[in-house]
DNA sequence: CATCTCGTTTCCTGAGAGCGAACAGCACGT
DNA sequence: ACGTGCTGTTCGCTCTCAGGAAACGAGATG
């Protein structure tokens, strides 16, 4: 299926074993014989692989079925705890969501995508913990036009080169040039926003957290189109929020 | 160094790339190089592992060092997510931590091993943050032997022999009569306690989530020594402890 | 400009990854 | 009890490809 080995340059075997955690990962958990039909493989191949998995705890047996282990939260809480933004901004993001009574997020990014590390939603209506860890385009959204208007123009045209601009929904930037003007108003203004680009009904400001020049993360808040108002972002949202961001890189600084 | 391959029954190149993630954890980014020298491997052969992980974002690369990807946190989240019992317990444990003003935790168990997955401390003395994702063997603290109190008998063995019974402060239980004749203690207290066994200062109790029989989860309430004394156990946190832990198993029958 | 020291690439070789088939366990309908 | 159909696991065989040594290229340092 995903024959994409055009390579030479990598490990083949390594392929099949990322092959193997993705399939447990959509299926949540699934025998030897259904990955090794869905992969393409032999049993025994599966197995071995299995055997090497389990023994590091990345994958457990119940009941003949396997399913990702907890080793990967130990490794994916290691990395989180890497980024010393994380420790900077946890409190205060959550203070940024009691304030306002609407959710606030962390995001961070790394190779040209976003990721939402952190996030509370304090009216809780949705269950806003299915979006922590997920990927995101930085185009598409507040907090990923916030940190791009704030990396070198170079390195936004690599990002655009490597992940190309795709819809998220009707309102998705998806023009180069729009998006590039976009991005000095966001500069201009300090914060960028969010009309519906990647969610249809949620409306979102963002601005991005600083240090030594590079945007190394952003702090978004974000709700229902018809709460988080234009008028409510300039008279109160967005002063807030830039208040917390100015917090948060303070502590950055400040141990 | 780890020459831990007798097997056959795994792969080798697996070991190889484990061992690499290992290394890339522990030294929080290294090069090409400093890998190779570690792990007594080829430049190549590590180099060549490295742009699989990269491809797969489980690795990054900066300024020349690499270090573990956001790609793990993703996987991490994901298996932390599959735990019902965490979200059915999540806001029930902030409650906790919130009316006891201590630390309160949460705590599952895979393969004999207990792990901290989520945790508030609303007195935000310490950094906390740096528990969660760890490893606890399940016989030196009281969220542990809480699950080991209701996990079959035949389970607890073979558990304790597989992990062995290893002391972590000079209180902890090392003998197995001693530990089975406290786990029949904790069964009749409805909750187990922590009394310096694995930490120094640490004062805990801890209660099972039981679903269909089996101990899935624990809660605990755990503080400074002299903060959370015998007398405030029983006349206070007990009680606050076992309600937590009743809503929770509610919670998880009833969506 | 020479000299380290990185990361990356190239090439070769024999260890071992991957395969197919046989084996073992369990749960069913008879 | 006895097949029958499903699992997961193990056993050898074979040819691939993971791993090693050494060359290459790119920055930094003196």
């Amino acid at each position: 299926m995903e024959n994409r080995d055009i390579d030479g340059r990598s490990i083949k075997s390594d392929e099949t074993l990322f092959a193997i955690i993705e399939c447990l990962k959509r299926t949540n958990g699934a025998g030897v014989t259904e990955l090794a039909d869905r992969l393409d493989l032999a049993k025994s191949t599966v197995h071995k692989h299995l055997v090497a998995l389990e023994r590091h705890r990345y994958v457990v047996k119940e009941d003949g079925q396997y399913r990702l282990g907890l080793q990967f939260f130990t490794a994916g809480i290691h990395v989180r705890n890497q980024y010393e933004v994380y420790h900077a901004a946890k409190n205060r993001v959550d203070r940024l969501a009691a304030e306002t009574n609407e959710a606030a997020w962390l995001i961070v990014h790394e190779n040209g995508m976003g990721m939402f590390v952190y996030g509370v939603a304090h009216n809780e209506a949705f269950t806003f913990d299915s979006t922590i860890g997920t990927w995101v385009y930085l185009h598409a959204n507040s907090a990923g036009k916030a940190i791009l208007a704030h990396l070198p123009d170079e390195e936004v045209s690599s990002i655009i080169d490597r992940h190309g601009l795709p819809a998220q929904t009707e309102n998705t930037i998806t023009d180069r040039e729009t998006l590039l003007d976009e991005l000095a108003e966001v500069r201009d203004r300090g914060y960028a926003m969010n009309a519906q680009e990647d969610l249809r009904g949620l409306h979102a400001i963002a601005s991005p957290v600083i240090t030594d020049g590079r945007p190394v993360a952003a702090v978004t808040i974000a709700g229902a189109a018809n709460r988080v108002t234009e008028e409510r972002i300039e008279d109160d949202l967005s002063e807030r929020l830039l208040e917390a961001v100015d917090d948060i890189e303070l502590r950055l600084v400040y141990g």
